[in-house]
RNA sequence: GCGGUGGUAGUCUAGUCUGGUCUAGGACAGCGGCCUCCCGAGCCGCUGACCCGGGUUCAAAUCCCGGCCACCGCACCA
């Protein structure tokens, strides 16, 4: 019964986005594609106004926007790892042409690892261990690698290869450079994007949930592994979160509810930067107008992490269609980006960390005596004074403590005694050190959370009636004016006071068709939180009533004092 | 990709099995008008559809084949 009710529910929201204007599948006309999707007018103005909220909660944290372009060449995806690790290996069955992840039933018949194998490694295995299709038996193909990335060429000739970028985050890192400069070579920094990104995935199913263009707001946060204090993290300490840490997964426990500064003691989260980020974003969530209860933190298992993360975090929404729906991603990235694209690119990506104070270490320099020691070792005393200044701290000491202890050290095959050496206590000056900062990123999907917000907004009452419950500043049409009815004078004032609504920066609507009951059901439908209608009492006393979606409750304001409530009760 | 089920106006649906009376019916929405009304009232009128392509047949929404898309299951989800 419950249940029915839920799938009725689903189908209300779809038939709600394609009827009035929110979104539905792409290319309609010409059949549809799968994984695509067309934001209508009231769509595209909730999904800016998602994307407004977290622009300002990233500005909020001092981070600055940046735009790069979606079409990437192909070394920058060799570098970040994607040309390798972005993609799964598949086989087919010659006989019943069922297709599997080659990995996964070589791990499956063989319970080997299978991490990084080529494609020609697989099929030897598969043949050599006569693995078989699991329906049919039938005998298995060449392994292949499908990259989940969109190619195509720069250029008219197909001689520079590139790809749509499968994240925004790439565009951010291989600018670090001048980033890091902007930032004065001040650690940390954030900086984000809001833009798409492109996986063509083998089957999107689940509507908006599985897209193969899908918008992104990424932020990277550049720190000193050495410095993971947040300085503001007292903001957030008592913040309780919902988590659902790898240990509590894999035991079967439930989820836990925990206070931030509680999560960082008892290490569930890897200390108080990544714990101050975790609040972040479930305030915009907040902001945006998801339920708190509908919110949780979900640690992901090893073997679900990317290729570039050690740890992560995916923020999850609930969906009565979906279950639990992965919106966010928190993830530790360590020094992976920046150390590879350094190796890929050869340009020192690394921040000058200066000391508070220089640092005096006092070091041990030796060297030969090459006075003494020319004679003995004649031309391999210089190549052996260059070998003995290039040792390392523990080498050197080695040398110095054989010396005090049997007067003899033996140095690539010679025996020296201690006056061959010079051996003095320098101190040097070290004004700081060059790091490769790691990074920490949260990465909110747009599509998803829009998705989520609307049917965690949908209500529908006993008599079939739909309200979009939509928190009242994301409305995509914030106020419909309407007469009571359509007739002078009431059309004329409630005409006038939709101007003067617009020109005060809200987003508004004039209608004066149908009944008015009907008209609050339509505006309500949409989610228009404020209907404000003109009555036969207006042209009395220049009064006008203001109704709420959610209580049908109507009060009775001043019309020169209307944008000011409105804007109010709206943004409050 | 595989298997199953399905695709009729903006939405939901009748018709498909058993080909012809289908010039494709209804409801809701939309548009115009009457009514002038505080929570989807009523009346009149209008607009609007057989997913695409091929085939079988005198005749196809209906039968067959291919494609596309959706849903469910398998697989996949870095």
């Amino acid at each position: 019964m419950g249940e029915v009710k839920k799938i009725d529910k689903f189908e209300v929201l779809q038939d709600l986005m394609r009827r009035r204007g929110f979104a539905w599948q792409s290319f309609e006309i010409y059949g549809g594609v799968g994984g695509f999707y067309d934001y209508g007018p009231l769509g595209a103005t909730i999904k800016r106004k998602i994307e407004q909220k977290i622009r300002e909660a990233f500005q909020r944290e001092g981070f600055f926007e940046l735009e790069t372009p979606t079409v990437t060449p192909e070394e920058v995806f060799i570098a970040s790892g994607h040309v390798e690790k972005f993609v799964d290996p598949l086989v087919e069955c010659k006989k019943c042409g069922s297709r599997y992840r080659a990995d996964h039933l070589v791990e499956e018949a063989l319970e080997i690892d299978t991490e990084g194998m080529s494609a020609e490694h697989l099929t030897k295995i598969i043949e050599e261990n006569n693995i078989k299709c699991p329906k049919c038996e039938g005998e298995l193909g060449e392994v292949w690698y499908f990259n989940l990335m969109f190619e195509t060429y720069i250029g008219p000739y197909k001689d520079k290869k590139g790809y749509l970028r499968p994240e925004t985050a790439q565009g951010l890192f291989i600018n670090f450079k001048r980033l890091n400069h902007f930032a004065r070579n001040q650690l940390p920094f954030g900086v984000f994007q809001i833009g798409k990104a492109y996986r063509n995935e083998i089957s999107p199913r689940q509507g908006m949930i599985r897209l193969r263009e899908f918008t992104q707001a990424e932020a990277e946060i550049f720190f000193n592994p050495k410095e993971t204090e947040h300085p503001h993290f007292d903001d957030v300490k008592d913040e309780i979160l919902r988590l659902y840490p790898i240990e509590n997964q894999l035991k079967g426990f439930g989820e836990i509810e925990i206070t931030l500064e509680e999560a960082v003691k008892k290490r569930y989260v890897l200390n108080t930067f990544f714990a101050y980020y975790m609040a972040m974003v479930k305030r915009v969530l907040l902001d945006i107008g998801i339920p708190e209860k509908a919110i949780r933190f979900r640690q992901q298992l090893p073997e679900e992490r990317a290729h570039y993360s050690t740890d992560t975090w995916d923020v999850e929404i609930y969906s009565e269609r979906f279950g639990w729906v992965e919106c966010v991603g928190i993830a530790y990235r360590g020094d992976y980006d920046l150390s590879r694209h350094m190796k890929m690119s050869g340009e020192d990506l690394t921040v000058m960390i200066h000391y508070d104070k220089p640092k005096i270490v006092k070091k041990l320099r030796v060297s030969l005596n090459m006075a003494k020691v020319g004679p003995k070792l004649k031309k391999d005393a210089k190549r052996i004074n260059e070998r003995l200044k290039e040792m390392s701290e523990d080498e050197v000491k080695k040398i110095v403590q054989s010396l005090e202890e049997t007067g003899k050290a033996i140095v690539e095959g010679y025996e020296l005694e201690r006056d061959d050496f010079i051996i003095k206590e320098v101190e040097e000056k070290i004004t700081g050190e060059k790091i490769v900062p790691h990074v920490l990123e949260p990465s909110f999907g747009i599509d998803r959370p829009f998705y989520l917000l609307l049917e965690n907004s949908l209500t529908v009452d006993e008599d079939g009636r739909i309200y979009l419950k939509i928190k009242k500043d994301m409305a995509p049409i914030e106020v419909a004016v309407l007469p009571l009815v359509a007739r002078e004078p009431l059309k004329d004032i409630a005409y006038d006071v939709f101007r003067t609504l617009q020109k005060a920066g809200l987003i508004v609507i004039y209608d004066e068709k149908d009944t008015i009951g009907r008209r609050y059901a339509r505006y309500d439908e949409i989610g228009v939180p404020y209907c404000v209608t003109i009555d036969n009492q207006t042209p009395e006393d220049n009064t006008v009533t203001i109704r709420d979606r959610d209580t049908r409750e109507q009060i009775r304001v001043k019309i020169e004092e209307l944008p000011q409530r409105l804007k109010e009760l709206i943004f409050g």
